[in-house]
DNA sequence: TAAAACCATGGAGTTGAGTCAACGGTTTTC
DNA sequence: GAAAACCGTTGACTCAACTCCATGGTTTTA
């Protein structure tokens, strides 16, 4: 699949399905026997962009999901590995403690607007 | 309370106070008959600076929450604020979703990652 | 086969959210 | 009454994550 593509899919921009190249989150491989400098990219590209997208929206930044995608491919036996991944998962669990407050703390203050008494005019 | 004392309390940076009362997210009041030019926060700064915390946990922009904090204080029958709010619930209900899937995947690579077999040296 | 649509690279620019440094005035403490 | 510890402002700087632009090559389509 060309980049296009992938961006129609993913929904993201092609200059940023490239910063994610450059940045090593993605790759790409040229088709065989191409004449050309496109890339092309698998079908398990667009899994790769759904993780970064759970991962970001976790709040991970772009250099945790480099090395996370790393863990995620070659395991076995890994401490430092273990350890990284003992601290991101803490980071989540904290984030979405905040982020449940929070969303309690959204859904007081509309019913709070709802109730609010009209104002004459 | 002094801005030193608000942040050691809040563990912000005072430059970073001094950011978000710039931007208006916090507020400031000289100590009446003051002489000097020392910004003076009262506690409730505190409970301002959690929700903060926890909106940008939750991934809005601080200029989202200037306008929600501006909507905590005022209320009343609000039709454009009843549309942000819904805007912002939605949003962070999809965040909250994004969150839990990667924290399943987080959870996931560290059992492959324990499971895995030890390779022979 | 020409136009439209796509792709590549390189490098500059933008935005959000701070952070730092310089310089000088206040308060507290020894 | 100094020194240390605060505080103020202004303006430049950083960093992450994009985004845009210019220039030029390739494919697809009418």
């Amino acid at each position: 699949m060309r980049i296009g593509d992938l961006a129609r899919k993913s929904g993201l921009s092609r200059d940023t399905l490239r910063f994610y190249e450059r940045s090593g989150l993605i790759h790409s491989t040229p088709e065989p026997g191409a004449t050309n400098s496109y890339r092309n990219y698998s079908d398990d590209t667009m899994m790769t962009l759904e993780i970064i997208a759970e991962a970001r929206a976790a709040g991970m930044t772009l250099a945790d999901v480099t090395v996370f995608l790393g863990q995620l491919g070659a395991a076995g036996d890994d401490l430092d590995g273990e350890a990284f991944l003992n601290a991101k998962i803490a980071e989540v669990e904290a984030r979405l403690r905040q982020t449940r407050q929070f969303l309690r703390t959204l859904r007081q203050t509309k019913t709070a607007l709802l109730r609010a008494p009209k104002t004459l005019d």
